[in-house]
DNA sequence: TAGTGGTCTAGACCACTCC
DNA sequence: GAGTGGTCTAGACCACTAA
Protein backbone atom coordinates (compact mmCIF):
# COMPACT_ATOMS: atom_id res chain seq x y z
CA UNK A 1 0.00 0.00 0.00
CA UNK A 2 1.43 3.23 -1.07
CA UNK A 3 1.86 6.11 1.64
CA UNK A 4 0.18 9.34 0.22
CA UNK A 5 2.92 10.98 1.09
CA UNK A 6 5.17 8.29 -1.15
CA UNK A 7 7.78 8.34 1.83
CA UNK A 8 7.58 4.83 1.89
CA UNK A 9 8.86 4.30 -1.37
CA UNK A 10 12.52 3.65 -1.94
CA UNK A 11 14.27 7.18 -3.06
CA UNK A 12 17.87 6.10 -4.25
CA UNK A 13 16.61 2.61 -5.15
CA UNK A 14 18.23 0.93 -8.65
CA UNK A 15 17.36 2.10 -12.05
CA UNK A 16 17.86 1.82 -15.25
CA UNK A 17 17.00 3.41 -18.53
CA UNK A 18 14.56 5.62 -18.65
CA UNK A 19 14.06 8.94 -20.34
CA UNK A 20 12.22 10.34 -17.67
CA UNK A 21 14.73 9.78 -15.72
CA UNK A 22 15.15 12.91 -13.02
CA UNK A 23 17.93 14.71 -11.55
CA UNK A 24 17.45 15.23 -7.64
CA UNK A 25 18.69 11.90 -6.47
CA UNK A 26 19.10 12.72 -2.49
CA UNK A 27 16.18 14.39 -2.13
CA UNK A 28 13.66 11.23 -2.16
CA UNK A 29 10.04 11.48 -2.83
CA UNK A 30 10.37 14.71 -1.68
CA UNK A 31 7.29 15.97 0.14
CA UNK A 32 5.59 15.71 -3.47
CA UNK A 33 4.50 17.90 -6.42
CA UNK A 34 6.18 20.78 -7.14
CA UNK A 35 9.69 19.72 -5.58
CA UNK A 36 12.31 19.47 -7.55
CA UNK A 37 13.18 15.72 -7.01
CA UNK A 38 9.99 14.87 -8.48
CA UNK A 39 9.40 11.29 -9.15
CA UNK A 40 6.51 9.73 -11.25
CA UNK A 41 4.30 7.55 -9.41
CA UNK A 42 4.68 4.95 -12.18
CA UNK A 43 8.55 5.17 -11.70
CA UNK A 44 7.97 4.25 -8.15
CA UNK A 45 6.46 1.28 -8.90
CA UNK A 46 8.87 0.32 -11.17
CA UNK A 47 10.77 0.34 -8.60
CA UNK A 48 8.94 -1.47 -6.48
CA UNK A 49 8.31 -4.26 -8.83
CA UNK A 50 11.88 -4.31 -9.67
CA UNK A 51 13.10 -5.00 -6.06
CA UNK A 52 10.75 -7.67 -6.57
CA UNK A 53 12.49 -9.23 -9.67
CA UNK A 54 15.70 -8.48 -7.51
CA UNK A 55 14.27 -10.37 -4.15
CA UNK A 56 13.42 -13.28 -6.32
CA UNK A 57 9.93 -12.80 -5.11
CA UNK A 58 8.74 -14.04 -8.41
CA UNK A 59 10.69 -17.17 -9.83
CA UNK A 60 11.60 -16.79 -13.92
CA UNK A 61 8.48 -17.86 -15.73
CA UNK A 62 6.60 -17.22 -13.35
CA UNK A 63 3.01 -14.74 -14.07
CA UNK A 64 2.74 -11.95 -12.07
CA UNK A 65 -0.42 -10.80 -10.32
CA UNK A 66 -2.83 -9.14 -12.73
CA UNK A 67 -2.75 -5.27 -13.08
CA UNK A 68 -5.87 -5.04 -11.66
CA UNK A 69 -4.65 -6.76 -8.22
CA UNK A 70 -1.35 -5.07 -8.73
CA UNK A 71 -3.42 -1.47 -8.59
CA UNK A 72 -5.26 -2.51 -5.81
CA UNK A 73 -2.09 -3.53 -3.69
CA UNK A 74 -0.28 -0.81 -4.25
CA UNK A 75 -2.96 1.93 -4.26
CA UNK A 76 -2.63 3.44 -7.72
CA UNK A 77 -4.85 3.08 -10.73
CA UNK A 78 -4.70 0.40 -13.46
CA UNK A 79 -3.03 2.53 -15.95
CA UNK A 80 -0.01 3.24 -13.50
CA UNK A 81 0.48 0.30 -12.76
CA UNK A 82 0.42 -0.70 -16.30
CA UNK A 83 3.10 2.31 -17.57
CA UNK A 84 5.24 0.69 -15.14
CA UNK A 85 4.49 -2.79 -16.21
CA UNK A 86 5.19 -1.91 -19.99
CA UNK A 87 8.85 -0.23 -18.98
CA UNK A 88 10.01 -3.76 -17.73
CA UNK A 89 9.11 -5.31 -20.53
CA UNK A 90 10.77 -3.15 -22.16
CA UNK A 91 13.74 -3.44 -20.17
CA UNK A 92 13.24 -7.14 -21.31
CA UNK A 93 12.51 -8.08 -17.47
CA UNK A 94 8.97 -9.32 -17.88
CA UNK A 95 7.04 -11.01 -21.00
CA UNK A 96 4.03 -9.94 -21.40
CA UNK A 97 1.06 -12.36 -23.40
CA UNK A 98 -2.65 -10.87 -24.34
CA UNK A 99 -5.37 -12.82 -23.13
CA UNK A 100 -2.67 -14.97 -20.41
CA UNK A 101 -1.08 -12.86 -18.22
CA UNK A 102 2.31 -10.92 -17.24
CA UNK A 103 5.63 -13.45 -16.64
CA UNK A 104 9.10 -13.25 -15.33
CA UNK A 105 11.36 -13.58 -18.71
CA UNK A 106 12.90 -16.14 -18.67
CA UNK A 107 16.91 -16.72 -20.06
CA UNK A 108 15.75 -20.14 -21.44
CA UNK A 109 13.52 -19.53 -23.69
CA UNK A 110 14.74 -19.45 -27.62
CA UNK A 111 14.47 -15.67 -28.31
CA UNK A 112 16.17 -15.06 -25.06
CA UNK A 113 18.93 -16.91 -25.56
CA UNK A 114 20.54 -14.77 -28.71
CA UNK A 115 19.54 -12.12 -26.25
CA UNK A 116 23.43 -11.62 -25.38
CA UNK A 117 24.57 -13.81 -28.38
CA UNK A 118 25.60 -11.58 -31.20
CA UNK A 119 27.24 -14.24 -32.83
CA UNK A 120 25.26 -15.53 -36.42
CA UNK A 121 26.47 -18.02 -39.06
CA UNK A 122 27.27 -16.02 -42.20
CA UNK A 123 24.68 -18.24 -44.05
CA UNK A 124 22.19 -17.30 -41.82
CA UNK A 125 21.30 -21.00 -40.09
CA UNK A 126 19.68 -20.85 -36.85
CA UNK A 127 22.95 -21.63 -34.85
CA UNK A 128 22.12 -22.84 -31.31
CA UNK A 129 25.28 -22.44 -29.21
CA UNK A 130 26.96 -25.29 -27.81
CA UNK A 131 29.52 -25.50 -24.96
CA UNK A 132 32.25 -27.73 -23.52
CA UNK A 133 34.09 -26.43 -20.15
CA UNK A 134 37.86 -27.25 -20.16
CA UNK A 135 38.61 -26.03 -16.93
CA UNK A 136 36.88 -24.24 -13.72
CA UNK A 137 38.97 -22.89 -10.61
CA UNK A 138 38.60 -20.62 -8.12
CA UNK A 139 41.55 -18.34 -7.08
CA UNK A 140 42.14 -15.15 -5.38
CA UNK A 141 40.96 -12.23 -7.75
CA UNK A 142 43.87 -10.31 -10.21
CA UNK A 143 44.00 -7.29 -10.45
CA UNK A 144 42.19 -7.14 -13.44
CA UNK A 145 39.25 -8.58 -12.31
CA UNK A 146 39.22 -6.56 -9.15
CA UNK A 147 38.83 -4.16 -11.56
CA UNK A 148 36.32 -4.94 -13.77
CA UNK A 149 34.40 -6.95 -11.00
CA UNK A 150 34.69 -3.52 -8.44
CA UNK A 151 35.95 -6.41 -5.81
CA UNK A 152 37.91 -5.77 -2.50
CA UNK A 153 41.68 -6.97 -2.52
CA UNK A 154 41.03 -10.37 -0.58
CA UNK A 155 38.45 -11.19 -3.03
CA UNK A 156 38.37 -14.22 -4.86
CA UNK A 157 37.14 -15.40 -8.15
CA UNK A 158 35.87 -18.35 -9.68
CA UNK A 159 37.26 -19.24 -13.42
CA UNK A 160 35.34 -20.48 -16.11
CA UNK A 161 37.18 -21.82 -19.53
CA UNK A 162 34.87 -23.08 -21.68
CA UNK A 163 34.69 -23.69 -25.54
CA UNK A 164 31.39 -22.89 -27.51
CA UNK A 165 30.44 -23.75 -30.93
CA UNK A 166 27.86 -21.86 -33.05
CA UNK A 167 25.48 -23.97 -35.41
CA UNK A 168 28.02 -26.63 -34.75
CA UNK A 169 30.99 -24.71 -36.03
CA UNK A 170 33.59 -24.20 -33.09
CA UNK A 171 34.38 -20.90 -33.03
CA UNK A 172 34.78 -19.30 -29.32
CA UNK A 173 37.15 -20.04 -26.52
CA UNK A 174 36.42 -17.93 -23.50
CA UNK A 175 37.34 -17.44 -19.91
CA UNK A 176 34.79 -15.98 -17.45
CA UNK A 177 35.26 -14.68 -14.01
CA UNK A 178 32.85 -14.47 -11.32
CA UNK A 179 32.61 -12.98 -7.68
CA UNK A 180 33.38 -16.59 -5.84
CA UNK A 181 31.06 -14.89 -2.78
CA UNK A 182 28.16 -14.20 -5.36
CA UNK A 183 28.10 -17.77 -6.49
CA UNK A 184 28.83 -20.32 -4.04
CA UNK A 185 29.02 -23.80 -5.55
CA UNK A 186 29.16 -22.97 -8.81
CA UNK A 187 32.68 -24.72 -9.38
CA UNK A 188 31.48 -28.05 -8.10
CA UNK A 189 28.45 -28.16 -10.72
CA UNK A 190 27.70 -29.22 -14.15
CA UNK A 191 27.49 -26.11 -15.99
CA UNK A 192 24.60 -25.64 -18.69
CA UNK A 193 25.00 -23.97 -21.95
CA UNK A 194 23.09 -20.69 -20.75
CA UNK A 195 24.97 -19.90 -17.63
CA UNK A 196 22.34 -16.86 -17.01
CA UNK A 197 19.55 -19.23 -16.42
CA UNK A 198 21.70 -20.48 -13.96
CA UNK A 199 22.39 -17.37 -12.24
CA UNK A 200 19.09 -16.83 -12.19
CA UNK A 201 17.60 -20.17 -10.86
CA UNK A 202 20.20 -21.16 -8.32
CA UNK A 203 21.02 -17.52 -7.11
CA UNK A 204 18.72 -15.30 -7.68
CA UNK A 205 21.18 -12.92 -9.81
CA UNK A 206 19.73 -11.79 -12.96
CA UNK A 207 22.11 -10.16 -15.56
CA UNK A 208 19.98 -6.67 -16.78
CA UNK A 209 22.65 -5.84 -19.33
CA UNK A 210 25.91 -6.78 -20.79
CA UNK A 211 28.60 -4.21 -22.23
CA UNK A 212 30.51 -5.13 -24.84
CA UNK A 213 33.91 -3.48 -25.97
CA UNK A 214 35.14 -5.71 -29.38
CA UNK A 215 38.44 -5.47 -30.80
CA UNK A 216 40.46 -7.42 -33.94
CA UNK A 217 43.60 -9.55 -32.50
CA UNK A 218 45.93 -12.33 -33.19
CA UNK A 219 45.15 -15.35 -32.06
CA UNK A 220 47.20 -16.75 -29.13
CA UNK A 221 48.57 -19.75 -28.80
CA UNK A 222 46.23 -21.16 -26.50
CA UNK A 223 42.88 -19.88 -28.52
CA UNK A 224 44.79 -21.38 -31.18
CA UNK A 225 45.41 -25.11 -29.67
CA UNK A 226 41.61 -24.65 -28.20
CA UNK A 227 39.65 -23.63 -31.73
CA UNK A 228 42.20 -25.92 -33.72
CA UNK A 229 43.41 -23.29 -35.77
CA UNK A 230 46.68 -21.40 -36.33
CA UNK A 231 48.10 -18.71 -34.27
CA UNK A 232 48.23 -15.57 -35.35
CA UNK A 233 44.97 -15.91 -37.20
CA UNK A 234 43.02 -12.55 -36.72
CA UNK A 235 40.40 -13.12 -34.60
CA UNK A 236 37.28 -11.17 -32.62
CA UNK A 237 38.16 -10.23 -29.08
CA UNK A 238 35.07 -9.69 -26.94
CA UNK A 239 35.24 -8.06 -23.56
CA UNK A 240 32.00 -8.22 -21.32
CA UNK A 241 30.80 -6.87 -18.34
CA UNK A 242 27.45 -8.36 -17.38
CA UNK A 243 25.30 -6.14 -15.24
CA UNK A 244 22.40 -7.39 -12.75
CA UNK A 245 19.11 -5.72 -11.90
CA UNK A 246 20.91 -3.97 -8.62
CA UNK A 247 23.89 -2.84 -11.55
CA UNK A 248 26.68 -4.17 -10.20
CA UNK A 249 29.08 -5.92 -12.63
CA UNK A 250 28.83 -9.74 -11.46
CA UNK A 251 30.42 -10.99 -14.51
CA UNK A 252 33.51 -10.40 -16.88
CA UNK A 253 34.10 -12.86 -20.19
CA UNK A 254 36.56 -12.63 -22.23
CA UNK A 255 35.92 -14.01 -25.42
CA UNK A 256 37.85 -14.89 -28.42
CA UNK A 257 35.92 -15.29 -31.96
CA UNK A 258 37.60 -16.86 -35.33
CA UNK A 259 35.22 -15.41 -37.95
CA UNK A 260 35.70 -17.13 -40.61
CA UNK A 261 32.12 -18.69 -40.84
CA UNK A 262 30.44 -16.58 -38.45
CA UNK A 263 29.79 -13.03 -37.90
CA UNK A 264 29.20 -10.45 -34.78
CA UNK A 265 25.77 -9.05 -35.71
CA UNK A 266 25.09 -5.65 -34.20
CA UNK A 267 21.49 -3.45 -35.06
CA UNK A 268 21.61 0.42 -34.64
CA UNK A 269 18.72 2.09 -33.82
CA UNK B 1 -9.57 14.08 -40.76
CA UNK B 2 -9.79 10.15 -39.92
CA UNK B 3 -12.63 8.30 -41.73
CA UNK B 4 -14.79 6.42 -39.48
CA UNK B 5 -14.08 3.55 -41.10
CA UNK B 6 -10.44 3.77 -41.45
CA UNK B 7 -10.53 3.17 -45.25
CA UNK B 8 -8.53 6.18 -45.81
CA UNK B 9 -5.73 4.98 -43.51
CA UNK B 10 -2.54 3.05 -45.31
CA UNK B 11 -2.65 -0.31 -44.54
CA UNK B 12 0.31 -1.60 -46.08
CA UNK B 13 2.70 1.07 -44.82
CA UNK B 14 5.83 1.00 -43.92
CA UNK B 15 6.36 -0.64 -40.62
CA UNK B 16 8.95 -0.79 -37.97
CA UNK B 17 9.77 -3.22 -35.40
CA UNK B 18 7.10 -2.76 -32.55
CA UNK B 19 5.92 -5.41 -30.19
CA UNK B 20 1.90 -4.98 -30.74
CA UNK B 21 2.60 -5.90 -34.60
CA UNK B 22 -0.48 -7.96 -35.79
CA UNK B 23 -0.63 -10.23 -38.37
CA UNK B 24 -3.00 -9.94 -41.01
CA UNK B 25 -1.26 -7.37 -43.53
CA UNK B 26 -3.23 -7.65 -46.71
CA UNK B 27 -6.84 -6.97 -45.54
CA UNK B 28 -6.66 -3.57 -44.77
CA UNK B 29 -8.43 -1.64 -41.59
CA UNK B 30 -10.59 -4.87 -41.57
CA UNK B 31 -14.41 -3.79 -41.09
CA UNK B 32 -12.41 -2.86 -37.43
CA UNK B 33 -13.04 -4.52 -34.21
CA UNK B 34 -13.34 -8.15 -34.55
CA UNK B 35 -11.40 -8.50 -37.71
CA UNK B 36 -8.77 -10.39 -37.51
CA UNK B 37 -6.36 -8.23 -39.32
CA UNK B 38 -7.16 -5.46 -36.15
CA UNK B 39 -4.64 -2.81 -36.92
CA UNK B 40 -4.70 -0.42 -33.39
CA UNK B 41 -5.80 3.44 -34.13
CA UNK B 42 -2.39 4.67 -31.95
CA UNK B 43 -0.59 2.35 -35.37
CA UNK B 44 -2.61 3.94 -37.67
CA UNK B 45 -1.67 7.55 -36.64
CA UNK B 46 2.12 6.61 -36.28
CA UNK B 47 2.21 5.22 -40.09
CA UNK B 48 0.36 8.76 -41.23
CA UNK B 49 3.35 10.80 -39.14
CA UNK B 50 6.14 8.57 -40.62
CA UNK B 51 4.98 9.04 -43.89
CA UNK B 52 4.60 12.95 -43.16
CA UNK B 53 8.24 12.49 -42.22
CA UNK B 54 9.14 10.15 -44.85
CA UNK B 55 7.61 13.09 -47.25
CA UNK B 56 9.80 15.45 -45.45
CA UNK B 57 6.69 17.40 -44.72
CA UNK B 58 8.87 18.81 -41.71
CA UNK B 59 12.26 19.09 -42.01
CA UNK B 60 14.90 17.74 -39.22
CA UNK B 61 15.01 19.63 -36.10
CA UNK B 62 11.49 21.45 -37.11
CA UNK B 63 8.80 21.40 -34.49
CA UNK B 64 5.69 19.76 -35.06
CA UNK B 65 2.37 20.80 -34.58
CA UNK B 66 1.14 19.94 -30.39
CA UNK B 67 -0.46 16.65 -29.53
CA UNK B 68 -3.91 18.70 -29.30
CA UNK B 69 -3.52 20.13 -32.85
CA UNK B 70 -2.33 16.79 -34.53
CA UNK B 71 -5.35 14.33 -32.48
CA UNK B 72 -7.63 17.63 -33.68
CA UNK B 73 -6.64 17.66 -37.31
CA UNK B 74 -6.84 13.73 -37.06
CA UNK B 75 -10.17 13.24 -35.24
CA UNK B 76 -8.51 10.78 -32.35
CA UNK B 77 -7.98 11.75 -29.19
CA UNK B 78 -4.79 13.34 -27.59
CA UNK B 79 -3.66 9.82 -25.62
CA UNK B 80 -3.75 8.32 -28.93
CA UNK B 81 -1.74 10.79 -30.69
CA UNK B 82 0.74 10.65 -27.78
CA UNK B 83 1.48 7.34 -28.07
CA UNK B 84 2.01 7.15 -31.84
CA UNK B 85 4.39 9.93 -31.12
CA UNK B 86 6.14 8.01 -27.72
CA UNK B 87 6.45 5.41 -30.51
CA UNK B 88 8.32 7.61 -32.83
CA UNK B 89 10.13 9.00 -30.13
CA UNK B 90 11.14 5.05 -28.90
CA UNK B 91 12.59 5.10 -32.96
CA UNK B 92 15.16 7.52 -32.47
CA UNK B 93 12.50 9.56 -34.88
CA UNK B 94 11.47 12.61 -32.99
CA UNK B 95 12.82 14.41 -29.90
CA UNK B 96 10.42 15.62 -27.24
CA UNK B 97 11.48 18.39 -24.90
CA UNK B 98 8.78 19.34 -22.01
CA UNK B 99 7.66 22.52 -21.92
CA UNK B 100 9.09 23.07 -25.94
CA UNK B 101 7.41 20.98 -28.39
CA UNK B 102 8.10 18.05 -30.21
CA UNK B 103 10.98 17.84 -32.72
CA UNK B 104 12.05 15.69 -36.13
CA UNK B 105 15.15 14.26 -35.05
CA UNK B 106 18.40 15.52 -36.31
CA UNK B 107 21.93 13.82 -37.31
CA UNK B 108 23.84 16.33 -35.96
CA UNK B 109 23.57 16.47 -32.83
CA UNK B 110 26.22 15.81 -30.14
CA UNK B 111 24.23 12.84 -28.74
CA UNK B 112 22.86 11.75 -32.30
CA UNK B 113 26.76 11.38 -33.92
CA UNK B 114 27.01 8.09 -31.75
CA UNK B 115 24.07 6.95 -32.68
CA UNK B 116 25.85 5.15 -35.64
CA UNK B 117 29.47 5.36 -34.70
CA UNK B 118 30.15 2.74 -32.19
CA UNK B 119 33.61 3.18 -32.45
CA UNK B 120 35.21 4.67 -28.86
CA UNK B 121 38.65 5.55 -27.64
CA UNK B 122 39.91 2.91 -25.15
CA UNK B 123 40.74 5.70 -22.65
CA UNK B 124 37.05 7.06 -22.30
CA UNK B 125 37.65 10.12 -24.30
CA UNK B 126 35.01 11.96 -26.14
CA UNK B 127 36.21 10.97 -29.76
CA UNK B 128 34.73 13.25 -31.69
CA UNK B 129 34.97 11.38 -35.59
CA UNK B 130 36.59 13.22 -38.70
CA UNK B 131 36.55 12.15 -41.97
CA UNK B 132 39.08 12.86 -45.22
CA UNK B 133 37.64 11.75 -48.56
CA UNK B 134 39.82 9.94 -50.58
CA UNK B 135 38.16 9.41 -53.76
CA UNK B 136 34.55 9.65 -55.62
CA UNK B 137 33.30 7.89 -58.32
CA UNK B 138 30.26 6.87 -60.35
CA UNK B 139 29.70 3.84 -61.84
CA UNK B 140 27.41 0.58 -62.55
CA UNK B 141 27.06 -1.52 -59.75
CA UNK B 142 28.72 -4.23 -59.14
CA UNK B 143 27.01 -7.71 -58.22
CA UNK B 144 27.88 -7.34 -54.70
CA UNK B 145 26.79 -4.02 -54.37
CA UNK B 146 23.13 -5.02 -56.93
CA UNK B 147 22.94 -7.73 -53.80
CA UNK B 148 22.77 -5.28 -51.04
CA UNK B 149 21.41 -2.52 -51.90
CA UNK B 150 18.45 -4.26 -53.54
CA UNK B 151 19.20 -2.95 -57.42
CA UNK B 152 18.49 -3.95 -60.77
CA UNK B 153 21.38 -4.97 -63.66
CA UNK B 154 21.69 -1.84 -65.33
CA UNK B 155 21.66 0.29 -62.24
CA UNK B 156 24.39 3.00 -61.18
CA UNK B 157 26.06 3.73 -57.76
CA UNK B 158 28.12 6.53 -56.48
CA UNK B 159 31.36 5.56 -54.50
CA UNK B 160 32.80 7.29 -51.91
CA UNK B 161 36.23 6.47 -50.21
CA UNK B 162 37.68 8.18 -47.24
CA UNK B 163 39.53 7.33 -44.01
CA UNK B 164 38.28 8.65 -40.46
CA UNK B 165 39.53 9.21 -37.32
CA UNK B 166 38.06 8.70 -34.24
CA UNK B 167 39.41 11.31 -31.30
CA UNK B 168 42.20 12.20 -33.57
CA UNK B 169 43.35 8.67 -34.24
CA UNK B 170 43.97 7.67 -37.97
CA UNK B 171 41.91 4.63 -37.92
CA UNK B 172 38.87 3.65 -40.28
CA UNK B 173 39.11 2.95 -44.04
CA UNK B 174 36.11 2.71 -45.60
CA UNK B 175 34.05 2.37 -49.10
CA UNK B 176 30.54 3.25 -49.01
CA UNK B 177 28.16 2.68 -51.76
CA UNK B 178 24.91 4.42 -52.68
CA UNK B 179 22.28 3.86 -55.42
CA UNK B 180 23.11 6.75 -57.89
CA UNK B 181 20.02 7.99 -58.74
CA UNK B 182 18.37 8.25 -55.07
CA UNK B 183 21.31 11.04 -53.96
CA UNK B 184 21.63 12.51 -57.87
CA UNK B 185 24.56 14.98 -57.62
CA UNK B 186 26.52 13.68 -54.62
CA UNK B 187 29.68 12.87 -56.33
CA UNK B 188 29.77 16.91 -57.05
CA UNK B 189 29.40 18.17 -53.49
CA UNK B 190 31.52 18.43 -50.63
CA UNK B 191 30.77 16.08 -48.17
CA UNK B 192 30.06 16.68 -44.45
CA UNK B 193 31.57 14.57 -41.77
CA UNK B 194 28.62 13.12 -40.83
CA UNK B 195 26.53 11.63 -43.92
CA UNK B 196 23.26 11.15 -42.72
CA UNK B 197 22.61 14.32 -41.82
CA UNK B 198 23.11 15.18 -45.78
CA UNK B 199 20.87 12.27 -46.97
CA UNK B 200 18.20 13.86 -44.90
CA UNK B 201 18.22 17.66 -45.62
CA UNK B 202 19.41 17.31 -49.17
CA UNK B 203 18.27 14.19 -50.73
CA UNK B 204 15.04 13.33 -47.68
CA UNK B 205 16.14 10.34 -47.18
CA UNK B 206 16.57 9.51 -43.38
CA UNK B 207 18.14 6.22 -41.89
CA UNK B 208 16.22 4.76 -39.63
CA UNK B 209 18.21 1.57 -38.87
CA UNK B 210 21.75 0.08 -39.67
CA UNK B 211 22.73 -3.62 -39.89
CA UNK B 212 26.16 -4.19 -39.12
CA UNK B 213 27.95 -7.39 -39.21
CA UNK B 214 31.47 -7.42 -37.88
CA UNK B 215 34.44 -10.24 -38.55
CA UNK B 216 38.01 -9.86 -37.56
CA UNK B 217 40.26 -9.74 -41.02
CA UNK B 218 43.93 -9.18 -42.03
CA UNK B 219 44.87 -6.20 -43.08
CA UNK B 220 44.80 -5.52 -46.89
CA UNK B 221 47.61 -3.78 -48.80
CA UNK B 222 44.71 -0.86 -49.49
CA UNK B 223 43.93 -0.12 -46.31
CA UNK B 224 47.12 -0.66 -45.36
CA UNK B 225 48.49 1.77 -47.16
CA UNK B 226 45.76 4.66 -45.92
CA UNK B 227 46.07 3.37 -42.21
CA UNK B 228 50.06 3.18 -42.46
CA UNK B 229 50.29 0.13 -40.64
CA UNK B 230 51.93 -3.15 -41.45
CA UNK B 231 49.81 -5.20 -43.83
CA UNK B 232 48.57 -8.67 -42.22
CA UNK B 233 47.95 -6.65 -39.03
CA UNK B 234 44.22 -7.60 -37.54
CA UNK B 235 41.94 -5.29 -38.15
CA UNK B 236 37.42 -5.52 -37.40
CA UNK B 237 35.63 -4.95 -40.94
CA UNK B 238 32.37 -3.83 -40.40
CA UNK B 239 29.96 -4.51 -42.91
CA UNK B 240 26.88 -1.88 -42.83
CA UNK B 241 23.75 -1.77 -44.63
CA UNK B 242 21.98 1.56 -43.68
CA UNK B 243 17.98 1.26 -43.94
CA UNK B 244 15.64 4.14 -44.56
CA UNK B 245 11.81 5.32 -43.08
CA UNK B 246 10.82 3.27 -45.94
CA UNK B 247 12.55 0.29 -45.10
CA UNK B 248 14.59 0.70 -48.65
CA UNK B 249 18.89 -0.12 -48.53
CA UNK B 250 19.82 3.09 -49.12
CA UNK B 251 23.87 2.66 -48.74
CA UNK B 252 26.50 -0.12 -47.87
CA UNK B 253 29.06 0.26 -46.12
CA UNK B 254 32.55 -1.43 -45.68
CA UNK B 255 34.87 -0.15 -42.81
CA UNK B 256 38.20 -1.64 -41.80
CA UNK B 257 39.18 -0.48 -38.21
CA UNK B 258 42.33 -0.70 -36.55
CA UNK B 259 41.84 -1.43 -33.29
CA UNK B 260 44.88 -0.69 -30.95
CA UNK B 261 43.49 2.58 -29.79
CA UNK B 262 40.00 2.09 -30.06
CA UNK B 263 37.22 -0.37 -29.71
CA UNK B 264 34.19 -1.26 -31.05
CA UNK B 265 30.95 -0.87 -28.19
CA UNK B 266 28.03 -2.92 -28.34
CA UNK B 267 25.40 -2.30 -24.97
CA UNK B 268 23.31 -5.58 -24.95
CA UNK B 269 19.92 -4.99 -23.08
C1' DT C 1 1.31 33.82 -18.15
C1' DA C 2 0.52 30.98 -22.02
C1' DG C 3 1.72 26.89 -24.22
C1' DT C 4 3.96 22.61 -24.32
C1' DG C 5 4.68 17.84 -22.94
C1' DG C 6 4.13 14.54 -18.72
C1' DT C 7 1.34 12.20 -15.21
C1' DC C 8 -2.65 10.12 -13.23
C1' DT C 9 -7.22 8.71 -13.07
C1' DA C 10 -11.70 6.22 -14.17
C1' DG C 11 -14.27 3.88 -17.19
C1' DA C 12 -15.76 1.62 -21.39
C1' DC C 13 -14.84 -1.56 -24.63
C1' DC C 14 -11.99 -4.88 -27.51
C1' DA C 15 -8.84 -8.96 -28.50
C1' DC C 16 -6.98 -13.03 -26.93
C1' DT C 17 -6.49 -17.43 -24.19
C1' DC C 18 -8.19 -21.08 -21.74
C1' DC C 19 -11.63 -23.73 -19.46
C1' DG D 1 -17.83 -17.31 -20.04
C1' DA D 2 -14.25 -15.63 -17.07
C1' DG D 3 -9.99 -13.52 -16.84
C1' DT D 4 -6.11 -11.41 -18.90
C1' DG D 5 -3.73 -7.73 -21.36
C1' DG D 6 -4.58 -3.93 -25.10
C1' DT D 7 -6.92 0.22 -26.84
C1' DC D 8 -9.26 4.53 -26.60
C1' DT D 9 -11.32 8.29 -24.44
C1' DA D 10 -12.01 12.59 -21.55
C1' DG D 11 -10.57 15.35 -18.16
C1' DA D 12 -7.85 17.18 -14.38
C1' DC D 13 -3.68 18.56 -12.89
C1' DC D 14 1.54 19.02 -12.77
C1' DA D 15 6.30 20.25 -14.60
C1' DC D 16 8.90 22.75 -17.70
C1' DT D 17 10.09 26.51 -21.05
C1' DA D 18 10.01 30.87 -22.92
C1' DA D 19 8.34 35.34 -23.48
Amino acid sequence: MLDTTFDALPAGGARRRHAMERSGEGQAGAGRPGGVGFRPLYRQVYDMLLKRLADAVWQPGQMLPSEGQLAAELGVSQGTVRKALDALTADSLLVRRQGRGTFVADHDDKQSVFRFLKLRPDDDGVGMPTSRVTGIVEAAASADERGRLDLVRTARVVRIARVRAVDARLCVAETISVPANLFPGIATLELPNTLYSLYATRYGITIATANERLKAVALGAREADLLQAPAGTPALEIDRIAIDLEERPVEWRLSTCLTQEVHYLSVLR
